[in-house]
DNA sequence: TATGAATGAGACTTCATTCAT
DNA sequence: AATGAATGAAGTCTCATTCAT
C-alpha cells in the first residue's frame, strides 16, 4: 500500500529537497539513490526512476531548476532598478542574499558541474553564462556611462562573482556579522573595485 | 618482473603526480585506485598500500603535501619583502602565479576537502588557516600603518583569497591575457579594494 | 532474466541450505560469498545482501537458527518424558539422533563460534547455554531423586555433552554400528557414569 | 642490519611460539603472515619463507611438532606403569594435564586439521591415530584381563578421548576446581564407564 | 638470512539499474 | 506509481608469495 497523496506533485518536490540536502552533504558521487529514496519517503530506489532516467539525469534536473530559479529572481530583483550604481548595489545585495540563504544550492551548483555528461555540461554552462552575461553587461554599461572604470570587464566579472559567491563558504546566519552589514561592506568594496582602472570596452 | 630501481624514492613521487592528475580530472570519489596504480607504473592497486593506508589517507597526504609546499613558497616569496604595499603586491603576484601554474593542485585543495574524514579535515583546515592568517596579518599591518583601510579584515581576507584563487578556474596559459598583465590588473584591483573603507583593527 | 517466483520465501532457505553446506566443507573464513550465491541459485554475490548485512551476520543467522531449532526439538522430545532415568535416556537418544542426522549443523555450531564478533558471540553463547542448562537441571534432578550420583554436576554436564557430540565426528550412516545400537551403548555408558560418585547438589 | 643472534635456532622457536598463539587466537585462515612475522620479531613476512615453504606448510609443521611431542610424553608418562587400572588412571591424568596446560596447542590440533592439504591431512591423521591406538590397546588389554568391560572398544575410545579433551574448552587455571580434583573426578568417571557393559574384543 | 617492495589473485561490499508484481 | 528483489559491474582492500638488495 502506498502513502495516500503520493503523486507527481508531492513526490518530486520531496525528492528534490532530499536530493539537494544529500548532494550538499555527500556530493554527487558519494551520495546514493537508496538513501535518496528513503529521505524522500520512498521505500526502494527503484521508485525514483519514475521521476528521472538516471542518477546523472537527476543531478542535471536539480542543477537546472536551481539555475532557472536564480535567473528569474535576478531579473525580478535587479531588472527594474535604474542607474548603473544603483543596479550594481542591487545586484550585490541580491547575489549575497541568495547565496547565503540557499547555501546548499549554491554549493551544489559549483561543485557538481564536473559530474555532468559533456552534453549536459554544455547546456548547464550556457544557462550559467546568462547569469554572468547579465553582470558583464551591467558593468559594461557602467563603464560607458562613466560610472565605472575597470581594467578588463571579463576578468572583473569573473573575479567579482567568485568573491561574492565565496561568501556562502564561510557566512553563517547569526554569526559575528549581520547579513545587512555583510551586504554593505561588499557594496562598498565592489564600488571601490569598479573605480580601480581604465575600462576596455572591447 | 618488476622494474629495477623501483623503490620508495621513485614510486611515491610517481604516485603523487599521477594522483594529482586523477584527482583533478575525476575527483576523489570518481577516481579509482586501479587507474592510479597503472598511471604510477605499478601493476596492481594493492601495491599502493605500501604508500598509504587507505584511499582517504592517500588524499590527505596529497593535500597536505601541497599545502605545506605552498606555505614554504609563500614565506620565500613574500616574507623578505618590505613595506605593506609592496608586500601585498608581492603576495598577489605569488598567489596568482602559484594558482595558475599549479591549477590542478589548486582545484584539488578546494574541491576535495569534503572527502576528508572529520579528523583529517580538522588537521587540513588548520594547515590552510596558516596561509589565511599570513594574509590577514599583512592586511592588518597595512591598516595600522595607514596604507590600507578596509571595513573588516576577516571578511576582506576571505573575499580577497576567493577572488584571486578563482582565477585558476578560467585562466589559460596562452590566452587573451598574459600572466603578467593578469597580475597587474589584480594588483590594481586589490589596492583599490584595500582603500575601500574604514579599517577595524579589532 | 531472473527466475520467476524467486522471493524471500524461496531464496533465504536456499541460501541457508547452501550456506550450511559450504560452512561445513570449507569453514567460515575459507568459504566465499560468490560460491554461496551460485549454490543458492543467484547470479552474483551482491544479491545476498538482501538477506544479511555482512558475511559475519550471515554466519550468525545460520548458527542462531540452528540453535533455536535444536532447542525446540529438545523440548518436544525430552520435555514430556517422566522419570529422571527415562528422561536421560530420551535425552541421549535425542542428542545422538540430532547430531548424527545433522552432522553439518553440529560441526558448524562448534567450529565457527570463533568467527563471531564479540557481541554476537555473547548472544550465541547465551542461546547455547539454554541447552546445557536443560541437561544440567536434568542431572541435578536425578541426583536429588537419588537416581544419579555424580561428583560435580557442571563438570559432568560438560563432559557428557562433549562425549555425545563427538560421535558426529566419526559416525557414518551405514557403518559398522547402527544408530540404534549406538544409542543403546551410550545410554548404558552414560547411566554408568551417572552412578560414578557422590552428588554435590550445590 | 639484522638483530644479533638471529639464526635458525633462535628464529624458528620464536616463529613457532608466535604461530601457536596466532593460530589459537584467529585460526589458520584468519591469521596472516605479516602479523606472524612481526610477533616473531621479524620485519617482513618474506623472511618467514626461510623457515617454511608456504603458509600451509607452516601449519603442518606446527601441528606435527605438537603431535610428536605429545606422543613422546605419553610414552614417558604411561608406558612404564603396570596394571591396566593403574595405566588408565595414569593416562587420564596425563591427558588432562597436557590438555589443560597446553590449551592452545590442543585447540589448534583439533580445529585446523581441515586446513591441511589432503596429503598432509593423511600424514597428520596417521600420527594422531598412534595416540588413539595406544588408548584402544590399553582398553582392550583391560577387557582381556577382566578389569574392564565395555560395549565397543572403538566407540569407547573415541568417546573417552572426546570427553577428556573437551575439558580444555572450559577449564581455567585457578577456577573453581583444582587440576588435581579434576583428574580425580574423571578417573572415577572413566572407571565407571569402563565397567558399563560387555566387552567385544573384535 | 633479513628487508622492502611488487605482484596477482581474490575477497567483501556497494550501487545504479531493471523488472515482475 | 511503488515495492522488493535480482543483476552486473566495479571498487577498495588484504594477503600469500616472490625477489632484488
Amino acid at each position: 500500500m502506498r502513502t495516500v497523496g503520493s503523486s507527481r506533485e508531492v513526490t518530486w518536490p520531496a525528492i528534490r529537497q532530499a536530493g539537494i540536502e544529500l548532494l550538499y552533504r555527500h556530493g554527487f558521487e558519494a551520495m546514493n539513490l537508496r538513501e535518496l529514496a528513503q529521505e524522500a519517503g520512498l521505500k526502494g530506489a527503484g521508485s525514483l526512476y519514475n521521476y528521472f532516467g538516471s542518477k546523472e539525469d537527476f543531478l542535471f534536473r536539480i542543477m537546472s531548476e536551481i539555475m532557472e530559479e536564480i535567473l528569474v529572481e535576478l531579473e525580478q530583483n535587479v531588472g527594474p532598478v535604474q542607474g548603473e550604481v544603483e543596479r550594481i548595489r542591487a545586484f550585490v545585495e541580491f547575489h549575497i542574499r541568495w547565496h547565503t540563504t540557499r547555501r546548499e544550492e549554491t554549493f551544489i551548483s559549483h561543485m557538481e558541474m564536473r559530474s555532468l555528461s559533456p552534453a549536459r555540461y554544455k547546456t548547464y554552462v550556457a544557462l550559467r553564462k546568462r547569469y554572468e552575461s547579465f553582470v558583464a553587461r551591467l558593468i559594461t554599461a557602467g563603464c560607458k556611462s562613466g560610472d565605472f572604470s575597470v581594467p578588463d570587464v571579463h576578468i572583473f566579472t569573473q573575479s567579482l562573482l567568485a568573491m561574492l559567491t565565496s561568501i556562502s563558504n564561510w557566512y553563517r546566519v547569526g554569526g559575528r556579522v549581520s547579513q545587512k552589514r555583510l551586504i554593505e561592506i561588499h557594496q562598498q568594496m565592489v564600488l571601490a573595485m569598479l573605480r580601480s582602472g581604465t575600462a576596455d570596452l572591447d
